[in-house]
DNA sequence: AATAAAACTTGTCATAGGGCAAGAAAACTA
DNA sequence: TAGTTTTCTTGCCCTATGACAAGTTTTATT
């Protein structure tokens, strides 16, 4: 296999050596949903993640009043975890839900572990990825504070143009904060502009 | 030394041998600030985190508009990091002030670093550590969206009383996403009940 | 004790965004 | 192509919370 398999973009031969890389591809295995199908329901616990080739995703929890909230988004390139189920090995609270047919790598917590404790450069890109998820996590949860509706909308478009053209407006509203009525609202009112 | 060092309560004997308590614990070193000092600016790159012994601490950053926006407590026990500028190696957008005089514990980066590849369960903690970092955040999170001011009051003072009692109203202000006049009417109407 | 500075409360009024319900438009389905 | 369902828009009215400004109380300073 000449390097293009679609995990070459996630584990990069400037990061990891040859002998790495043979360690670490080969324990993903390829999975595919169908749209609306669901990689992780609440109250199990989460064993597995996933880098998406293709599609799109989104998780969500239900709060006390039965309404359900966009918890993020995902697609190409991303990964698809719940930190806090797949290390506090916990139930989880989450549901993870494919919102189009999507293509994805999924490697499980036992195979994880391993590679994490064996190889220092597996280790150091995962702490990573949970450091830059909790950087996204905290910069959304400032702005819930610091910006209004709009400007949550606007710096959404800006920063993730295929989420706001790909998906439907009644999840981005509650990924917002905000009802899909002002969600709408705030739209008429932009293009008005 | 027996046994009583404040960081045994921190790395236990159940999780840690002997030998690894010995290479872990002498390499923190005590610190203390007083009232008001900045453990962090803005701008800087984090190279401590630390460990409280005792005092109140709190993290905020400024928002565009100026106005300071409470992101976390800490509190005897706690560790007190800035993730994201400590593992990224960024400048921070946070400042960690210490509302009280504090007793902690101090690690620096490299030592961090030389403990965290070589001892699994340094590293197994450390990530437990994070992922309950992220759990706050996202518990916080979703509340902000799902919650009133009154109820996400309410649980802060059933979850950190000891926060409620000891720390000036704005701070808590905005660590819940209002002004102090609000959650001073807040208060009254609670304490009228 | 006297003064100043913070911290907190209260009043009045303004506004972002919610709740509900009815349409309109778009996307499936048969 | 008609029928059904889902998504999105709009109108009307309401509520939680903000903005500002004037007290009051508490805490710190001399």
């Amino acid at each position: 296999m000449i390097e293009q398999h679609f995990l070459n973009n996630i584990f990069k031969v400037n990061d990891f050596s040859k002998k790495e890389l043979e360690m670490i591809i080969p324990k993903f295995k390829q999975v595919t949903f169908s749209q609306n199908d669901y990689l992780l329901n609440e109250g199990k616990t989460e064993n597995h993640y996933w880098f998406i080739e293709s599609g799109f995703v989104r998780s969500y929890v239900v709060d006390t009043k039965g309404n359900d909230i966009t918890t993020n988004f995902y697609t190409a390139g991303d990964i698809v975890i719940d930190w806090i189920s797949f290390f506090l090995r916990n139930p989880t609270r989450e549901n993870i839900q494919a919102l189009t047919d999507c293509v994805c790598w999924q490697l499980d917590f036992e195979t994880f572990q391993q590679l994490f404790h064996s190889i220092q450069s597996f280790r150091e890109q995962g702490r990573t990825t949970l450091v830059n998820s909790y950087f996204s996590l905290k910069k959304q949860s400032v702005s819930m504070i610091a910006d209004q509706a709009k400007e949550r909308y606007i710096r959404l478009v800006k920063e993730k143009p295929h989420i706001v053209q790909n998906i439907s407006l009644k999840y981005i509203a509650t990924y917002l904060g905000i009802t899909d009525t002002s969600l709408s609202r705030i739209r008429k009112e932009i293009s008005g502009k």
